[in-house]
DNA sequence: GCCAACGTTGGC
DNA sequence: GCCAACGTTGGC
């Protein structure tokens, strides 16, 4: 199994909206990168697990994990003409933009902001921290899993 | 295929 | 709101 991060907005989905969610699951849809696209289609499992990450908001880190439940399946908000991530040139036969389902593992006790993240030793190498990383989805080292998962419980 | 213009992301 | 660092678009 693999380590992940995936991050979101609060203002539109947040680690407690998934916790409301009926078996606190959902489709983590809506992405429209290719290089993103690209691990939820081919590299992202069902077993593999994720922290749950908030951008755009004060202050932005980790709030919690969450487990990927379903392999990538296209992402139908493509063909939804209602929907912001309307997508004319995806179809049926030709699915351009692909989903996977995940379930939330466990919301942490405690917070871990970016600026904590920033000045842990062992997370220096974490590619959110890469300057001009904007990929909603990155790769996560066993190590700094660990190492964000005792920050969590201190 | 090049590349300028434009749009998006996301921390600050 | 600013702006760096991308990614995408479209004319040529």
């Amino acid at each position: 199994m693999r380590y992940w991060l995936f991050k979101s907005e609060p203002s539109c989905f947040s680690i407690d909206d998934l916790s409301r969610r009926l078996k606190q699951t959902a489709a983590w849809d809506g992405v429209r990168n290719y290089q993103v696209r690209n691990m939820l289609r081919d590299e992202i499992k069902p077993g593999d697990q994720a922290f749950f990450y908030h951008s755009s908001c004060t202050p932005p880190g980790i709030a919690g994990i969450v487990t990927v439940v379903k392999a990538g399946y296209p992402d139908d908000t493509a063909r939804d003409i209602h929907s912001d991530h309307f997508d004319p040139k995806s179809t049926v036969e030709n699915p351009r933009w692909y989903m996977v389902d995940v379930k939330l593992e466990k919301k942490f006790p405690r917070f871990i902001a970016l600026d904590e993240i920033k000045r842990h030793p062992k997370l220096k190498k974490m590619l959110i921290l890469r300057k001009g990383n904007r990929l909603s989805i990155t790769s996560v080292t066993k190590e700094e899993w660990n190492a964000v998962s005792m920050l969590a419980q201190e």
